[in-house]
DNA sequence: AGACTAATTTAGTTTGGGCTAAATTTTAGT
DNA sequence: ACTAAAATTTAGCCCAAACTAAATTAGTCT
């Protein structure tokens, strides 16, 4: 049933990842959502979806969008270690900045092999997260997650042990980073407003924009990873 | 005049390698042979070949061959270039053996930045020759040649100094790493027969194949580098 | 020189993945 | 409920780079 498509090919690991991206829980994702993400037209998008239905890949309900199927998450989770391992090989074995990571991670993660990718792991160290804290797929395609929430929705007043940083523009990377704001970090929340966060870190006080905040994960574990 | 081409496209690449390495002198490439080189159909390179002369990367007799012109060659050293230094980088870094080398480089050379690449070179320490003793061009397009002739054509009871091993089987290359027979190497030329050579090297009397000598370029230099 | 063979080029197709424009379906506003 | 706007799909096209089959040129042997 599931037709021939090549997973290898650029497009379709592009296609599979974004939809893996755009997709909350399993909600349907828009045809225009993905085109928009893409960079593509919404023709474009509409014709590789129903390749990958055909394929098994994702399921398209014509007129409503379309969301990945078991296979296809798996095949997406496979690209999403490849990414978030060439990222952190980049950093710390060639000295990349945050800013020059990503781009470069985008083009690789379809050329390296398996193997390479694996190599790449053991020299890290075989980490189960990448320096943000977001969790690294395993080769089996499980997606080891942790229980955290976003800054935005912890109690004020309350000590938190910051676990991860989503995706983020290089620039807000590098001003968290200043701060001593990473993965492993305890903070406290001093106070929520609409468009305002103010912390205690380190014994300073800081203030964050909230859309910020929200990108800071966090949970009340002492301190333990 | 020169018309426009994707110098970054797969095959273009791909094309001005093989035209590289295919080219002695300034001898005309035969159509036919560069298309086995590729693993391709005749008329596929006929056509890449006329794209590649309207570009003013190489120069095409119709019927009789074509041969790289300055600009072709100077596109083809970046790719070698960017072949060696993966290939190295595998090896030292990654930990790749000497059979698995190619087919990724060959894969990842299309896909890497200048800036990585220069970034792997300098992890390495910047050489000018890869393990092998192949030079690696320069940034900028030179070919740092050493003068070096084949062991087949040396006076026999010479003592000489291995410079470079070309481009052989895996196999091959295991063989000569077991004998210590690498560059820096000294031997002596004990005879050359139609079909084996007779060398002595530490101490050791070893008989090879004619045309694994011939791969062995060696020069009379004491030792320098 | 003529004629056969091998090499090369031309002509016409295919495939993957884009595109625009037009048709269709869904959604929202009155 | 009806209609206009927005989203989506269909239809038809383009481009790069491969292919096969047919036509052409070069080279060799007698």
């Amino acid at each position: 049933m599931p037709n021939e498509i090549d997973l290898n090919s650029r497009s379709v690991q592009d296609y599979l990842k974004a939809l893996y991206k755009l997709q909350r829980d399993d909600a349907l994702v828009a045809t225009n959502a993905l085109a928009a993400r893409l960079q593509v037209a919404p023709a474009s998008a509409t014709a590789m979806i129903k390749k990958l239905a055909e394929a098994g890949l994702a399921e398209h309900i014509p007129y409503r969008g379309c969301r990945l199927t078991e296979a296809g998450r798996k095949q997406a989770l496979r690209m999403v270690r490849r990414h978030r391992i060439i990222e952190q090989f980049l950093q710390q074995v060639l000295h990349y900045g945050w800013d020059e990571v990503d781009e470069e991670a985008e083009v690789l993660e379809h050329a390296v092999s398996d193997k390479l990718v694996e190599r790449m792991w053991q020299v890290l160290g075989k980490p189960a997260y990448d320096p943000h804290g977001s969790p690294i797929p395993t080769a089996d395609g499980q997606l080891p997650e942790q229980q955290s929430q976003p800054l935005t929705q912890v109690r004020e007043g309350e000590r938190v042990c910051v676990r991860r940083i989503c995706e983020q523009q290089p620039q807000q990377l590098r001003r968290l980073e200043a701060l001593g704001l990473a993965p492993g970090a305890q903070l406290i929340l001093e106070a929520v407003a609409p468009e305002q966060v103010r912390i205690r870190l380190g014994g300073h006080v800081h203030t964050l924009p909230h859309t910020l905040a929200e990108a800071i994960q966090v949970s009340y574990a002492l301190s333990a990873d």
